[in-house]
DNA sequence: TATATTTGGACATTATTTGTCAAGAACTTT
DNA sequence: AAAGTTCTTGACAAATAATGTCCAAATATA
């Protein structure tokens, strides 16, 4: 089954499985220790480049980081909503929509 | 099926529909009528209140509208992964994880 | 052409995000 | 318990994005 850790969670796995300090890693990131700290509690959000980083150095698998990335910011933004299920599944639908007219044009 | 238009497409064909002028519209929106021009052709977006109006204004199902509303960003936030299906399945999980759980400390 | 309607762009204001720093809390080691 | 290391917290400024307002230009209608 999928992992539904939030990306914070997962970057703080791979970190302490690899038993490597915040601070160097931030290092490597080149960002500041507490950003990172607060990146791992989810209390900030990294950016697209910054987990592609991540993986490069811990050997992940990058499409995964981005999925769980992406899900988290979903998530959040419509969690309130009743109808949660119905407005992905339309997203879904706009998003394949627009592919297939980008297909047809070329 | 569902109607895969954007919200300011919708709102436009509300408006239309009751033949009502967006200078109008945007009054009882309390607006300035080039928000609202900017609305309708998706260069900025309505917040959820004025969804709300504009469902009562026209008596449209506000539910369906929200849905619009919410898969737009969705949609746009995610168009350009190639996970987006993932992404979309894996954001409704920790929904329904996150529901589950408030459930049961009830 | 005159009139009504819509659009575009400039601008100030406000809100949100991001980066940086330093102090303090938590944990380990000596 | 002192010293060292690691992580967390909050404050702050700087950068970026969102919002509201105005008015002139463009478009459509009478």
């Amino acid at each position: 089954m999928q992992n539904l850790d939030s990306i914070g969670t997962q970057i703080r796995n791979l970190r302490e499985t690899a038993e490597m300090p915040l601070r160097k890693l931030a290092a490597l990131l080149d960002i500041d220790q507490s950003t990172l700290s607060k990146i791992e509690r989810d209390e900030r959000k990294p950016n697209a480049q910054i987990i592609e980083q991540i993986a490069k150095i811990f050997k992940a698998d990058k499409t995964a980081l981005l999925v769980t990335f992406y899900s988290d910011i979903v998530a959040y933004e419509i969690q309130e909503e009743n109808s949660f299920s119905e407005i992905l599944q339309v997203a879904e639908a706009k998003i394949e929509y627009k592919r297939t007219k980008a297909k047809k044009s070329k």
